[in-house]
DNA sequence: TGTACATCAGTGAACGCGCGTTCACTGATGTAC
DNA sequence: TGTACATCAGTGAACGCGCGTTCACTGATGTAC
């Protein structure tokens, strides 16, 4: 053994001078980070309830006993998986409001769920999997999230100028409409081979979907008037 | 034993005077639809891939390996499972181009939406489910399938009168939307306490949205003339 | 109609394997003095 | 700064269990003569 310094075996690799200077709560983040990550990409093309802890345990290096000291239960890790990919959801919403140009909303956000979508992969693909295969609280769980992101989104819809005149259910069926147009481009988006043409033809009717939705609306709130 | 006549136990049930007439053939196929029915029940609240062979035997009352008398393995029933949902999503479609008045074809498609959501659940709920946890090859299935559906729909709104002047893609568009509509109605639906008033709500959304998305094209197209 | 043979849906023992979970443990890190 | 003790992330043996799959089988049903 070359390395034969008197320390634990670190499963999670790393330089060993990095290492050095961290402490063991460090460490424990380090693993259960590993943990995470591991289980995203294991139950990638399953379900979570198909996804046992020794394999997770086994991919991050670490003995199955060792799960425990991070999590109660693979179903467990699921609902924090719930969570963090919701994060990311919520970071997508809040770069959305930085347009600051009305015209220019539709293809903005379009383009920011494409870059989202990419680079949040896993995530994405986790919540369009666990939302109607997963187990009943993970299910639960996606579902009161989504739930939480369209009020968001439908108050956002209020606060662009014309709308004052819409009713409430008319304001929520509009966001609705808007989230479903997301989540199926999200869905198809993932789907796609890695394919500029195939992504940008994509982008291109998601947006065409969006302007739809908005003529519709604006017709029919004038119907309304 | 009351039932002392040699005939092999039969797992299935049944009154005896009617299986005294039951040829083998019969029998086979029967025994081959309390598998599927199983199948179909025992994975409503996780996941196809979730399901063990030994589960579905035991629920059926026979013994595990009578199960490949009929079935590879589960995935191979899961595909049999997807063109049995899919001929009952085609029997809608078929009910839905019943409707002769061009103006009543909105209300009267979700009221059959409803109506086969209710009486086919399994199926829906199965579908659903699969299209994103399934394994590789039930999804490819089931997408390959609601293509198929997609591409019937796209077809039938051709047909409806002042459509000639659309492009084929905003035609494409169109129905993909209304295809969205209709799985995301289904799905709420599924989730819903079966309770008159929230069916009734939900019901009411879908109709608001198609009625949105067809003031939407109209104006659309007009933009384009 | 009766007999002899073929078919084949379902049986049941057996296998090796991966599973979740328990438990007592090790030894580096952290802390109190 | 040095020492003695507490903490606790990760270990490894062991458990009983359900899994998919193999195999030789049984005996009612079906068929050929």
């Amino acid at each position: 053994m070359v390395q034969s310094v008197s320390r634990p075996v670190d499963p999670v690799a790393g330089v060993a001078d990095e290492r050095r200077s961290e402490s063991r709560g460090e460490r424990k983040e380090r693993t259960r980070r590993h943990i995470l990550d591991a289980a995203l990409d294991l139950c990638e093309d399953s379900s979570l309830v198909a996804l046992s802890l020794r394999q997770v345990a086994k991919e991050v290096g670490i003995v199955p006993t060792a799960f425990y000291r991070h999590f109660d239960s693979v179903e467990q890790l699921g609902l924090v998986l719930v969570d963090e990919a919701f994060v990311s959801l919520r970071a997508m919403l809040r770069d959305v409001r930085r347009e600051p140009e009305l015209a220019g909303v539709i293809p903005s956000s379009v383009r920011i769920l494409l870059d989202h979508v990419r680079r949040q992969q896993s995530h994405f693909r986790f919540i369009a999997r666990e939302r109607n295969g997963g187990s009943p609280p993970v299910r639960d769980a996606i579902r009161h999230a989504l739930d939480m992101f369209e009020e968001e989104l439908a108050a956002d819809v209020a606060r662009l100028p014309g709308t004052e005149v819409w009713s409430e259910e008319d304001l929520r069926t509009l966001s609705r409409m808007i989230v479903h147009v997301m989540v199926a481009t999200a869905e198809r988006l993932l789907d796609a081979p890695r394919n500029p043409d195939a992504e940008a033809a994509i982008v291109q009717e998601a947006d065409t979907q969006l302007r739809m939705l908005v003529v519709g609306a604006l017709n029919w709130t004038s119907r309304g008037e």
